[in-house]
DNA sequence: TAATTTTACGTGCACGTACACAAAACTAAA
DNA sequence: TTTAGTTTTGTGTACGTGCACGTAAAATTA
C-alpha cells in the first residue's frame, strides 16, 4: 500500500506538502504541486479512509425524518430498521443518527418533527417528504444551513435534494399492470380501489395508478379499469359496503390495490367469499404476507424498505465522510413478491 | 465514545491491561480481570474497528475461484463486478483479492485453477465449487490449514464451508411454475428443454426443475410436463430440429428453461415463427433481456449474481477483520424480473 | 542594505488500538 | 533477608493521516 510517506520520499518533499496537495490546501508553490501531483498519480495513491477518519476525529450527526411504525402501518418500520443496522455500521466513523417521527397522516405532527430536527443542527438529513406543503415551507431551513438532505421513498421535485431513495412509482404500476395482464383474459374487468386519506398526499400513489392504467392502454386496451374511492381505512363495514355496491351485478376479475393495504380487500374478499378474483398489492407487511400465503393476493410489489433506509445512511456517510457526491437518484428495485419466493425476503 | 483510555482510567490499570482482557491474552490476574470487565461492560465500550485495523497493520488475502465469464456464458461476469467492487470498498482494510478463473465445463481448468489457488497460501477462498469429485479431493488442503472458504452460486453438501451464499434451488423452480401456473389454462403442456451439458455438474438445475414440477404435481396436476434432451448449445441447428420433433403436431404452452440459455430457445421460437408459447428462463444476460424486451421470454428469475459476489467479499472480511461469524446461509432472494422492472436491476 | 512581510516547506503531535519491551510486584528457595 | 524466578502491570512506539505550529527562504518595503 502507497502511504503518503512514501509518496513524500519519492518526491522529495515532506509529507506535510503531499497532505497540502491532497487537499487543496494553500502554501505549496506551482512547481512542487505539479509534482507531487504527478507522482500521487504514478503511483495511483488514494487516501486510506481508516486513517484519514481516525486523524480527523470528527463527528457527524444524522438526522431522520420519517413516519412511526405503528400498528395500522408497519410499513415504516423496515427503513428505521435498515438506517439503524447501517448507523450500527458506520459508528465507528463516529456517524450519529437521531430519529424524529411523526405520524404519517397529521401534518401537524410532521411540523412538530421536522422542527425538532431543525433545531438539532445536524449535518446532513434522512427525510421522508410525506407532506408537500410543509416540506416546502420548512425545507428552507436547511436549505440557509447548507445541510444536505437525502429524500426517501417519496419523490418530491423541485427540491435541493442530494439524492432520491425509492421506487419509480408509474414504472411499479406498469409492472403491476403487466402481472395482472398475464393472469386475466382479453374481457375482464379490474378495479382500483383508492383510500381517500392516501391520495391528498402520497402522489406516489397517483403514479401508481396512472403507471397501471398506461399498460393497459398501450397494450390490451379491452379491459376495463375503474376506481372506487374509499373514505378510510379503519372501518370495515363501510369498506364492505362501498365494495359490496361495485361488485353487484358485475364480475370483477382483477383488482389492484395502489397502496400497502391489500390485505383490508383481500379480508372483504374471504369474507364475502368472492373467489377467482385475482389481487395485486404492494409492500409485504405481515397482513399482506398472510394473504399472499393462502392465495387470496397473488402478488406483492415490494419497495425494499430496509434497503432504501440502510442505502440511505450509507449514502450519507459516504458524502460526509469521504465527501463522496452521490447520484440523483437511486431508484430501489421493483421486487415481485409471490408466495413462492415471500421467505427469501 | 469511550475508548480503552477511559476505561483504564476508570478502571486504575493501565490501557495494555485493559488490552489484554479484550483480547483475552494471558498475563492479567484473576481479579483484575473480571474488575476490567465489569468497567467495560458498565460503559458498553467496543473496539473502534478503524483504530484497530490500523494498529494491527495486518494484511489480509482472499483467493476467489469462479468460472471466467466467456462470450458463451456472461453470467460470471456479475459476480466478478461485485467482488471487484466489494474489494475496492474495503481496500483500506488491506485486504487483496485474486482471481482464478476456469472453463466451467472443463474439470481439468477448475483442478488447474484450484490447484493454483491453494498454492497461493490465501487467508480464506470464496469459490463456485462447479465440480462436484473434484472439490472434494482438493478442498482437504484448505481443511488442512483451516483455511476459511464460502461457496458462492453452487451449494454443494458436505463440506466444511464457513457458509453458502447463493439461491435456493428448488424453490426458485417452485417460483417459476407459479409463475407459469397463472399464465396457462388448466389443460395446457409444458416443456424443459435441458442441456445435456448442464446436466452432470450443476444440480441446481436439476433442483429447478424438481422444484417446478412439485409445484404442478401439488397445485395443477392436470398441466403435463416433458423434459426434453438438448446434447449442446452450441449448434442451433440441432436445437432446432429437437425441439421441432416435439413440436410437431402437439401445442405447446409453455417452456422452462432451468439455465441461464433461454435465449437459445427464444431465437428458436422467433425463427419458427411460434406465437403464443410462454416462456419462463433465468438470469439476466444480456441476450436473454433482448428477448425478454420484446415479449418473447416473459419472466426471468434472477440470481443477483452481482450481490453474490459482493455479499461473499463483504463476508469474508468482516470474518477475517472483525472476527464476525457468518450465517451457514445466505440465501440471495428469488427476483422476478419481467419487461417492466428489468432496468432497475 | 536592513527590516519586514509573505511564501513555502518541515516537524511533531493527536486520533484509538496492538504489541513488544521494561518495570514492578509477588513467590519461593537459600 | 537476600536472591532468583515468575507473574502481573505499565510504557512507548507504530499504524497513516490531518493539522497546528515553527522556521527557513524568498519577496517586498523602507
Amino acid at each position: 500500500m502507497t502511504t503518503i510517506k512514501d509518496i513524500a520520499k519519492k518526491a522529495n518533499v515532506s509529507t506535510g506538502t503531499v497532505d497540502r496537495v491532497i487537499h487543496n490546501r494553500p502554501g505549496v508553490s506551482e512547481k512542487t504541486k505539479i509534482h507531487v501531483q504527478k507522482i500521487i498519480e504514478e503511483h495511483n495513491f488514494q487516501i486510506n479512509t481508516i486513517a484519514s477518519t481516525l486523524a480527523l476525529n470528527k463527528s457527524y450527526k444524522i438526522g431522520v425524518l420519517i413516519p412511526e411504525a405503528r400498528v395500522e402501518n408497519e410499513f415504516w418500520s423496515e427503513p428505521k430498521k435498515g438506517i439503524e443496522k447501517a448507523a450500527e455500521e458506520i459508528k465507528n466513523f463516529r456517524i450519529s443518527t437521531s430519529f424524529f417521527t411523526f405520524d404519517q397522516f397529521d401534518s401537524k405532527s410532521y411540523v412538530t418533527a421536522f422542527k425538532d430536527l431543525i433545531a438539532g443542527d445536524f449535518d446532513a438529513v434522512l427525510m421522508a417528504p410525506v407532506f408537500h406543503k410543509e416540506t416546502s415551507q420548512l425545507i428552507t431551513h436547511l436549505d440557509k444551513e447548507n445541510t444536505p438532505y437525502v429524500f426517501i421513498n417519496i419523490d418530491l421535485q423541485g427540491f435541493n435534494t442530494l439524492s432520491f431513495i425509492g421506487q419509480d412509482s408509474f414504472k411499479s404500476g406498469h409492472l403491476a399492470a403487466k402481472l395482472m395482464s398475464v393472469m386475466l383474459a382479453d374481457s375482464s374487468e379490474i378495479i382500483i380501489p383508492v383510500f381517500r386519506l392516501n391520495k391528498g398526499n402520497y402522489s406516489h400513489i397517483n403514479d401508481r395508478i396512472t403507471g397501471f392504467k398506461s399498460f393497459f392502454k398501450e397494450k390490451k386496451s379491452s379491459i376495463k379499469i375503474k376506481d372506487i374511492a374509499i373514505p378510510n381505512f379503519k372501518d370495515l363495514k363501510v369498506i364492505s359496503s362501498i365494495l359490496d355496491d361495485h361488485m353487484k351485478g358485475r364480475t370483477i376479475d382483477g383488482i389492484f390495490v395502489p397502496s400497502s393495504r391489500s390485505f383490508l380487500i383481500a379480508e372483504y374478499l374471504e369474507t364475502a367469499q368472492l373467489e377467482n378474483i385475482r389481487l395485486i398489492g404492494y409492500d409485504t407487511n405481515e397482513k399482506n404476507i398472510q394473504f399472499l400465503k393462502n392465495d387470496t393476493i397473488d402478488f406483492l410489489i415490494c419497495q425494499n424498505p430496509y434497503q432504501q433506509g440502510f442505502n440511505g445512511i450509507k449514502l450519507l456517510s459516504d458524502y460526509l465522510v469521504m465527501n463522496k457526491a452521490p447520484n440523483p437518484n437511486y431508484h430501489s428495485p421493483m421486487t415481485i413478491v409471490t408466495k413462492e419466493n415471500v421467505d427469501a425476503f
